[in-house]
DNA sequence: GCCTAAAATTTTAAGCTTGAAATATCATAT
DNA sequence: ATATGATATTTCAAGCTTAAAATTTTAGGC
């Protein structure tokens, strides 16, 4: 067996001694490879793109449906986004769009049978490629980098970003 | 003071058990609000977009300048992307494209003075905001976080991706 | 010189993303 | 009833992203 190609980090060699900003570019390398590759084996082997797997993972789990404004607080888009991402969906047959009866200004989503039958599919693949991306991890690896990312969310919870600077 | 609002994770209570997802969505949720953050920044502060930030970064670190091609790998984007940013931000005078002396298919791109000196005021307040965000790690939990997230470099670079599925 | 394969780049079509403006509806206070 | 403000959504313009096709140039082989 060959040694597997190491990945190269974006701006590799750059910023010097800040080891901050190494840091997050580590990161941001890592969570970009794993989004790229998933994005790539969903349109090559299923013909999706990610943003519609994020919809149809949020319906998945609300089986009486969202509106636009829910699925778009859920995912972390815009409205306008989730209006385009859906219309897609819809004109696949993927998903259903329904006035909601109590707010004439509301609509509500839901998967269609197609849509629930293709999303099994889909979120077991997902899960058999993440678990073949960490498998070079240990278990106590695993929870360990599981609780400094939850360190660092608090971290970023607590940067309001309001230092004049 | 009141206690920062925690972070919404993406595809929040999804997933049930599946550890790994987990992680994986962990990591995506923090990769995803440290460049949001930075990404608005940007544009509020400074009118610039996060990937024209990235290809002055680049050519900051190579004053000789750089192809098309030479940018395209080293910020793991496609050809027709940079030809993209590039041509803005020729437009805005930020860079200067020259053709290449000895190979007339090229283009070689350089940072204008306009350029370096817009850039350097970028970094600078790219590299406070990276502080900042991780002011609630210790050293050792961002020792501890950068090994880790080595490991899951080397984690995903084994991953050749060719299991059958 | 001429042909061909490889390399660098640009163009094109489709889709994602955002923020801002525009529409429509709801809820409430008069 | 009607005016007001808030809410849900859509539309729009600008920009990023990719893959695939087209273009241009290079480098060799004949």
């Amino acid at each position: 067996m060959t040694a597997p190609a190491a990945i190269r980090e974006k701006h590799d060699g750059a910023m010097g001694a800040h080891g901050n900003v190494r840091l997050w570019l580590r990161l941001l390398t890592c969570a970009t490879v794993i989004e790229k590759r998933i994005k790539r084996r969903f349109a090559d082997r299923f013909g999706v793109t990610l943003p519609r797997f994020d919809v149809m993972a949020a319906l998945d789990r609300h089986p009486e449906g969202m509106t636009m404004g829910q699925l778009s607080q859920a995912l972390l888009v815009s409205n306008g986004n989730v209006t385009g991402v859906v219309q897609t969906l819809a004109r696949d047959r993927y998903v259903s769009i329904a006035p909601s009866p109590t707010d004439g200004r509301a609509s509500i989503v839901r998967l269609t049978q197609q849509g629930r039958e293709c999303f099994a599919g889909l979120a077991d693949a997902h899960h058999d490629w993440i678990d073949a991306m960490l498998a070079g991890l240990s278990r106590d690896q695993r929870t360990a980098l599981y609780d400094l990312l939850g360190a660092l969310k608090h971290s970023l919870a607590a940067d309001t970003g309001k230092e004049d600077a």
